[in-house]
DNA sequence: TACGGAACTC
DNA sequence: GAGTTCCGTA
């Protein structure tokens, strides 16, 4: 890890109001986007699922784990990677995600989306903060950071 | 494998 | 609105 990534990591923990499920309010039904996130932070599954590339990419390394798993959560008992696949392509009109092209059963999240999406009020793209951000990101003051910890880093 | 329309459900 | 199911297309 990089020297601020371990900082990161000793001092703070991802904060849940990234993502948390509660804050759409008009569907109480976990999001997938939501669920990949959860996969996606937890060790045990990255057999599975794992960060891997660009800042926010991540590969599906078992898509037939996945279905499963996210059919286990909805209760569709007949999901498939076919069918959660359709449901990754209709992020891609939303901006929450796109696709790697050339690395198989790869997306790639967009966090400032992501963030806003919860948090509409930080309105990211007018604050002078997202614009010094972006210069933060365009630097190589944490090169090896993942995507939850480059996030918590901007809200330090 | 990956895409996106269309009908359908909750 | 957020998928689910099915399917033709490349």
């Amino acid at each position: 890890d990089c020297y601020l990534c371990s900082i990161v990591h000793s001092g703070f923990a991802f904060p849940d109001w990234a993502y948390k499920p509660e804050s759409s309010p008009g569907s109480r039904q976990i999001q997938l986007w939501h669920f990949i996130l959860e996969l996606l932070q937890k060790e045990e599954y990255q057999g599975v699922i794992a960060w891997q590339g660009d800042y926010g990419e991540f590969v599906i390394k078992d898509p037939d784990e996945v279905a499963r798993l996210w059919g286990l959560r909805k209760c569709k008992p007949h999901m498939n990677y076919d069918k959660l696949s359709r449901a990754l392509r209709y992020y891609y009109n939303k901006r929450i995600l796109h696709k790697t092209k050339g690395k198989r059963f790869t997306y790639k999240f967009n966090f400032s989306k992501v963030v806003l999406i919860n948090y509409p009020i930080l309105d990211m793209a007018n604050s002078p903060f997202f614009l010094a951000q972006n210069h933060f990101n365009g630097g190589s003051a944490a090169p090896d950071c993942s995507p939850e910890v480059r996030l918590q880093i901007q809200y330090m």
